[in-house]
DNA sequence: GTGACAAATAAGTCTGACTTTTTGGCTCCG
DNA sequence: CGGAGCCAAAAAGTCAGACTTATTTGTCAC
């Protein structure tokens, strides 16, 4: 994904944001700034930096006299990118993919709808493009193909939305679409009902109807939780 | 809001995030972190630190020999609340007012429709007792009262959905009707139609009736888009 | 028990020296 | 004239150590 290690701070970030998401420190674990420095071997100003980035993203507290003390899963900033990633490859995976995938639910047909009367003419060229990429990748094993132009479709509709609040989220769609199709069980070809709207998303994105791109994503957005019903009741 | 001033670190980006937020650094622009330690008179240290959390924000990229950059407000997390408020408290807050309000207008009828099924016996008499205190406040210039039982009403449905995502945009909504109420022109009292149809909410999440808590939650975000169309169209 | 005072502790801050990477220009050769 | 490669400058990155400050906890007197 972002580059790994930016940084040395960066790399201590890689090994502890993981293992605070994962519940590895149960929230009030204190730790010490100094014992963390000399755990990954680096110097006080480095770890500092680490803790300020962790601080950030709520996901602990640094108080004088106390130490650095893990908040509760309340508090954590689940929109930084970079938490659900940490999540995402963690133990609650699971969990994290179904509250994404409702999320979605919430925010996909919506943006659709406001795509359908927002979107320039390169953003439904981009669209059917997609469209028929998927479509052609819908068969014969051909997931990643099929994923890539799963993702960019679903990016373009919220970039056309035209609300930067729905476009941010593409990040987060393909995160889901990703985790879908390489760690749950996917069926080996994809939902021809799922290909076909897709196709008339399109087409209601192009043609201005706001109210059926609307309708058909959220149909489309149903069949994904649905899926999750089946696979994780 | 949360601390202003937790540590020199914190007072330099008080300072630094609003000031970029609100474009003051057109993207691409280069600071130098010795520059900016001096201006604001801390150690490079401290303004190390600062930096770093800019970037955690995706605000601004640090690379050697250039120098810290402004990244394009694409890049931007949006969903941070921190940068929220910078953006709310700066020049497009109109802008930003409504990029929220259609993400509340998508997110909240579904988090009703959630809540109506997993709100516990506790969240409905909150619901209710918020319902009753808006009511209260309803007529007689009694803005105040009416916005903190406004904002714990909507906490509680998105709390109650049970869905991480959703409870954690309640911070956002009470930005919103917080800026709404002080910021905005507001009529003198609130939208009795509105007073009704949060009372209604409560009543179908009570009830357990997840499509109408959802329809109504629907009207109750149709009316506020509606709002800010008189006020900026 | 309660109050104030003192000691311990860990984060916070500053400074200065050093390292590393990147870039932009420069020369030299084709 | 143009490209390859080398050199030097610039800015971030890293480290170590000394010092400051706030907060907590414990103790002692009242």
């Amino acid at each position: 994904m972002t580059t790994p290690g930016r940084g040395l701070h960066g790399q201590v970030l890689d090994a502890l944001g993981p293992a605070i998401t994962a519940g590895e420190y149960p929230p009030g674990s204190v730790l010490r700034t100094d014992e963390l420095a000399q755990r990954f071997d680096v110097s006080r100003s480095v770890m500092r930096e680490a803790v300020r980035v962790l601080e950030s993203m709520h996901l602990v507290e640094s108080r004088r006299r106390v130490g650095v003390t893990v908040r509760p899963r309340a508090a954590w900033n689940v929109y930084d990118p970079q938490v659900i990633r940490w999540r995402l490859a963690g133990a609650d995976r699971p969990h994290q993919l179904r509250s994404l995938t409702v999320l979605r639910s919430a925010i996909e047909p919506v943006a659709a709808g406001l795509a359908a009367t927002h979107a320039t003419a390169e953003q439904c060229a981009e669209l059917t493009e997609c469209a028929l990429g998927m479509v052609a990748n819908s068969r014969g094993h051909r997931l990643e193909g099929y994923l890539v132009h799963d993702v960019a479709f679903h990016r373009v509709i919220l970039a056309a939305s035209g609300n930067e609040m729905f476009a941010r989220l593409g990040d987060v769609v393909a995160e889901v679409l990703a985790g879908r199709t390489h760690h749950e069980v996917m069926f080996e070809d994809p939902d021809p009902t799922a290909v076909t709207l897709h196709v008339q998303v399109a087409e209601a994105v192009r043609e201005g109807d706001a109210a059926r791109a609307e309708r058909l994503t959220r149909e489309i957005t149903v069949g994904a939780l649905q899926e999750l019903d089946i696979l994780a009741p």
